[in-house]
DNA sequence: CTTTTGGATGTGAAGGTTCACAAACAAGAT
DNA sequence: ATCTTGTTTGTGAACCTTCACATCCAAAAG
């Protein structure tokens, strides 16, 4: 490559211009695509740009059209495998609509913490925000009041909730699970849940004890982890000691199911001949763990398109009707799960 | 909250300037921390802005001081564990220093991609750039010239490159691991390796046979694998049909040796009893996998605070010396290894 | 031949900040 | 009283674009 520059100042529209004999102005129709110039011009001025390496000043551009081209996001628990996973996600989207993403992570999920965040992008003119706030604490009003005026969807929020999101219903997750183990014959079935005041993990925990109640069967106890394989193998530690007698068990993620395994393991029970066990998840992992673990898979890659096409949609038109877009979890049968009392 | 600002324009300098009677250059002053202000003014002035809720538009600071608080990552692989942990934390280094980080995500580790992304990014005024670059193909002489004068530091790139980088001695970890193996009275030791276009791969790749060579012992077979769980699997299938003798097996990570483990005990082989495997990585889960792993720690943490400061160093003096910062694993001793032959 | 139309191009202003410099003023030294 | 010094404040320009508008010219229409 030719250093047409050596002073390493940047190339402007106006030293394209002075080029090749035409106003700034030329130029700038050029960059923008502008139908008003002769295609000779248009020609000469490619060659120009293309010869003095130019390239269009994005914070110049921002100054005066108030649009930067920049998404932020801004995403709590970023260390576990949902919210990392919608990140990635988000990104790619995000590119594939030419636009650059700002990524801030929270280490705590406070009002505080989200309005430092925003604040320290106020002035940076973000185009529009995306918060992966998969926990209870928040309210659209404060947020929406925070965000002053720029366009934000929420990912992975309350299922129900009025403020503009994509989620995934984590209550249909829950109830594939449950139900999987009612219809292969199981009754007395616990859980290890996530954080409760998460809400995928609340969600999952109700529609976990509603499926049950509604085919007539007592809720097993359930106890609360904290999604790590740790945290699920206290967990597990803590009901096995409890004495209660159960035969399978809802595990609020596949880490923890890993976690749990473990410990009803070391407990002398077998997986699944003793107690089966549902994850939830379904990381790539899952399909090497001993046994291969029944799960409920989640579409991170849908999530993250569909959170950026509805954030572009209300940055075009801002009277986009609120809306809470919905996904849908599968389950995904592996070798964790089995009837009751089967050798 | 009051909203001062019903219209919604933003508040400027001038406005803040305009309300308590003075020139728009002393609120910049103020803004700056600027000496030359005088107590009683600078306490007017700083009421005032906090009155008005007033925001200091970054993107016009930007254009004249060149400058944009702006650090932006480009990574490969972000879906393997490694290089979400080097996101995650160069974000929280970054933003500790207080600077904003644009994430972008490449999916090809070729010169051209890198091209689009900082192309995509020129005109931005980034300040900084990370690499997140773990795979082999790309030359510092076409980077630095890619990078046109912005400073760039490079993570977990080839150990002994004259690029300015911050990285893992890889080599050291996989001798941890091959030692570890050799001094507990292993003699037949394989190993699944990651791709071996990646640097770390290749690194730890070389290091076991070298380890082993130097302590006369022959190198069992090596097969490669592709970092995830289900590749381990498929790697260990290769091996064991091979019909190679082993005690032991070095894999290049946690998540191939959850695999490895699961195609070892398929076939009817018990880690530790059969087989020692150690892993790499500790990722949380390892201490629960069946059994847990025996592996190398690297501490991402320390690596991410590494990369910012030291690029902050080159963005402060472009003189500062080119370097490679080397950082150093540790040996986790867990269950998954034991002298051979031991029931 | 004059008028109208429309496409190609140029000019001036604005966007919100910082930088370099000038002005005003007060206090201390001569 | 005058000069010097230093502190506080203000002014103009610059950063690089886009937008709104004006101008120019050629071709078509009357």
């Amino acid at each position: 490559m030719t250093r047409t520059n050596p002073t390493h100042r940047r190339i402007t529209l106006h030293d394209v211009a002075q080029y090749c004999g035409v106003s700034y102005q030329t130029v700038s129709r050029v960059v923008n695509n502008n139908p008003h110039v002769s295609k000779e011009t248009r020609r000469r001025v490619l060659r120009a740009i293309k010869d003095m390496n130019y390239q269009p000043n994005h914070v110049a551009r921002s100054l005066v059209t108030r649009r930067s081209n920049l998404l932020e996001v801004i995403t709590f628990g970023s260390n576990h495998y949902g919210p990392s996973q919608m990140v990635a996600h988000v990104e790619r989207a995000a590119r594939l609509q030419g636009y650059n993403l700002i990524l801030t992570n929270i280490s705590e999920m406070s009002l505080d913490e989200i309005r430092a965040a925003i604040n320290s992008l106020s002035g940076r003119l973000v185009d529009g925000l995306i918060m992966i706030t998969p926990v209870a604490g928040v309210e659209f009003e404060e947020l929406a009041d925070l965000c002053d005026g720029i366009p934000f969807v929420m990912i992975d929020t309350q299922l129900g909730s009025t403020t503009p999101s994509v989620v995934i219903n984590q209550r249909h997750g829950s109830q594939l699970a449950t139900q999987h183990l009612i219809e292969i014959g199981h009754r007395a079935i616990c859980e290890i849940s996530g954080p409760l005041n998460w809400y995928g993990a609340n969600a999952r925990h109700e529609s976990w004890r509603d499926t049950l109640m509604t085919a007539g069967i007592t809720p097993g106890p359930s106890v609360e982890g904290d999604w790590t394989a740790v945290g699920g193998y206290a967990a597990a530690r803590r009901l096995i000691e409890s004495g209660a007698n159960y035969t399978a068990l809802v595990v609020g993620n596949d880490q923890m199911a890993l976690g749990a395994m473990r410990a009803l393991r070391e407990s002398g029970l077998r997986v699944p001949e003793d107690v089966s066990v549902v994850g939830f998840d379904d990381i790539p992992e899952a399909v090497c763990f001993e046994p291969p673990l029944t799960t409920i898979r989640q579409d991170f890659d849908l999530l993250g398109s569909q959170s950026v096409e509805y954030l572009l949609d209300l940055m075009k038109r801002p009277d986009t009707p609120l809306q809470q877009r919905v996904l849908y979890p599968t389950l995904i049968e592996r070798q964790s799960t089995r009837p009751p009392g089967q050798p």
